[in-house]
DNA sequence: CTAGATGCAAACTCTTTGCATTGCC
DNA sequence: GGCAATGCAAAGAGTTTGCATCTAG
């Protein structure tokens, strides 16, 4: 199995992405470490999101202008509150779908297996 | 306010989208109809795409892969149960979600304005 | 006839990849 | 020292745009 170098840029931009908590595109994260790291390269950028996802630390999703944006969060089952004031990302469990699944499904004759859900509002600092 | 003409590229997409009813890229839109329209070109399909968009005859998602693609559904606040196997999508109306809202964020300080969800699963013909 | 739609090609944006160089362990 | 990570530049993929031509009304 291949071995995983501790290096600064993944440093940094775990660092970011822990303190942030809210979706960053790939060039925003870019931006704003290439101030202490001139010689940071996008591709790198990319290279260690696509390294955070696979570890399962961080999550994706699609802006509607077609970006990807990524969040540092837990591998659990949950799913995201997006603050629309600040940006800010809560965790939200999802043992509560379980026993709405018939519910929200009357009359629908479909075998549910999974879901995908995105809550929006307005966050604790933000309300 | 900007005439709108019934052309017949127009009246091709619409007619496909309507008997699909599962999510379609631009080019696979594309591919299904250049058969039948030699000279279609795919940034017609975009315009075209976009227009349905804005009079609310198409909702849109983002593949995994980065694409966009679009299914002929309703104007009305809904979400979609996606079939894994046949991509068949149907429109799940989203009335229990109200009283569902409090027990979904419990413990969560977040004024909920919004939600986005899609189901996966198998629809009545595959399942 | 005329505003709106289309085809074509070029331009753009975001993302990925190849390769020489650098840096972690 | 050796393998992994990085920077840089180039290539890809999807989408948008400018403009001359075509077409529905």
């Amino acid at each position: 199995m291949r071995t995983l170098y501790a290096t600064s840029t993944r440093r940094a931009v775990v660092d970011l992405l822990r303190s942030e908590r809210r979706y960053l595109t790939a060039s925003a994260i870019f931006r704003l470490l290439k101030g202490d790291n001139p010689k940071l390269a996008l591709s790198t950028v990319y290279r260690t999101l696509e390294l955070l996802a696979e570890l399962g630390s961080v999550s994706s999703r699609t802006e509607p202008s077609g970006e990807a944006s990524y969040v540092y969060c837990s591998d659990e089952h949950h799913h995201h509150a997006i603050c629309k004031v600040c940006g800010h990302v809560d965790e939200v469990d999802c043992d509560a779908m379980e026993q709405f699944k018939s519910a929200l499904l009357t009359g629908q004759s479909f075998v549910l297996d999974d879901h995908s859900i995105e809550f929006y509002g307005r966050c604790a600092r933000c309300r």
